[in-house]
DNA sequence: TATGAATGAGGGTTCATTCAT
DNA sequence: GATGAATGAACCCTCATTCAT
């Protein structure tokens, strides 16, 4: 199919534009990379993005577009019969380990980003955020009563979202072990006081 | 004193200026915001802003420098004899209480711009987000012992941090109830399982 | 060839800006002259500019980059078999003969930012100076013993400067006769003292 | 009387802030240098100076009167019954030797400035250029014959204004000796050609 | 579809000058 | 006279976007 060609072309071109926009962008930040700085790497003309993105922010969509892709990947490992702790660590570790290098800098952009633009937040919400909570939510569904299920993963994804902020604003700042965090829940505070 | 009248002209000045770009900036956002836009909220001439500020991005230092200042008085109230579970009930409920209205626009902005900009996420992490967490782990250091002060503090930080970014990413998200937050907390996820 | 084509307009649309730049420069001087200014003399849009020469300073530089084209050409004619007298006589005209009009103005300008701009002061070397300079020396070098040869260079170099210089100081002042001059250099003081 | 006093006074600001006017410009240049900077060298208010001058520009041309009694002094030493030869090495030399330093930096800044501000040249004009030709043309008048003086001090002239100008062109070119010089033009081309 | 020169509004900032104190 | 904060026009330059080729 002709149709099928050119547009697999397309879908190429497209995505090399991304990378380029996800390098430049990694690099800079989104307001002080310009059109110019994303074209030259990608090794187009400025007016060629134009061809594939309505504008500047339509980059940072696609962006968020190809992390929900990512981020689907990575969610979709169900460690099948594991118990609750294991269960905990899994969901704690996966996201952290997936913040390094490059991706640090992007998500620190696209954060950025997201808290100043709305349509970027509802995209990242829908794609991105949404998905990874229903996904943690199902398996703790088989380990926790309905009554406690929804507080709990409240805490756990606050934590892991305010890990990463730590993280993000202190960057020296080193995480603590998701085991350490996955004991310290499971025994409670209660547990923890003399 | 001659020194402490214009001193203090010059801080009111100073301060009719930074109220006005938090006006601005909370409406419109840092980048969207002109030194225009901000001279005339404040109601002075564009050149007149740069008697008092280096330039815009010391205009967000101040901002912070403010907020160190407002954290400070939140921060200063420890319920002498609480009990655990009080203590962290208003740990959680301080900041998250003080996220309305303007405030939360304002801190949506500053976040933003903390993630992007090294001065000024080194000011924030000095004046406001390290002073807030001694203070939280002086009140825990008399509730719980040594080894596990640490690992607590992260905990209850990151979750704050992590409601916090929650609601500035979907405004229109239920905060779970700090006392919710607490019980679960204080029970440990062993106790929620059945 | 394409790439000859493109080069040309280019070209040609460089030649254009410089022209205005030129006339705007010879005018109101290089400070009290904007890009607005330099734009509107050209029918170009002010951000055009940007696509030729990378600043203000470059303009000038340009403008000294097509002044040694002019140089070179007025500099070229060496008439072949000449007496010294009549050799004298062209290298304190030719230079005096071109101050005028605009080119007076263009070179007031000029000569006023060479000695405040480092850069162009180097480039004017270079590229107008040193030449006309060296072209000069050869053309002395058949008629002058090696050892009086430099003085004499650079008495003749320095009158012509210095009879620039009055002119555009004082726009005034009568210029005197080449004949006159070389007359007097030749013969010497002795010879005109009593 | 007190108006003398106060007039003293008055003076002994002015000549405080012309000091600093002729150290900042000749450091900055004139562009380069604020009223500001000015005010701060000379250690008194921006405002203030406008009760001195009025406006930037006026600093040049009360530093340009400052320099006519400079030049004044220098020029005032007729070496009573020199000969021709040391005549013609004073008037050659003593220009040349006060380029040292500061002053040639602001005389380069002045000079710049000459080219381009009509008022300012015509202030130095009558105040600087014309006495010192003066001068020097009664000199000569003792000397030559009525019918080469004009020529020969134009020549004369001439050559000191263009070393000077080489000179702050060319920071690095050696002067030639005033002493050669002056033999040359003496003996003249005709002596020096073989 | 790709190009890249052209656009022009808008940016942050400077600074000579004024004037109320 | 001295002050210095206030002024606001004007500066150079950037850059997302367009469109003729």
């Amino acid at each position: 199919m002709t149709s099928s060609l050119s547009a697999r072309v397309a879908r190429f071109k497209q995505d090399q534009v991304l990378d380029a926009a996800i390098a430049v962008f990694a690099r800079k930040g989104f307001h002080a990379a310009s059109m110019r700085d994303v074209a030259a790497a990608a090794g187009v003309a400025p007016g060629s993005i134009y061809n594939h993105f309505e504008n500047k922010a339509a980059l940072l969509l696609g962006i968020v577009d190809r992390m929900s892709a990512r981020a689907a990947e990575a969610t979709s490992l169900p460690p099948a019969d594991a118990n609750l702790r294991d269960l905990l660590i899994t969901a704690i570790r996966t996201p952290l380990a997936a913040m390094t290098g490059e991706t640090t800098e992007l998500f620190r952009v696209i954060l950025a980003e997201i808290l100043v633009n709305r349509d970027l937040a509802e995209q990242f919400r829908r794609r991105v955020l949404n998905p990874m909570l229903s996904a943690c939510g199902d398996v703790l569904a088989s380990h926790l009563p309905q009554a406690s299920r929804d507080t709990w993963l409240r805490v756990v994804s606050a934590i892991v979202l305010g890990l990463i902020l730590q993280r993000l604003i202190d960057g020296d700042a080193a995480l603590p072990l998701p085991e350490d965090l996955a004991d310290a829940l499971l025994a409670g505070l209660q547990g923890a006081a003399p």
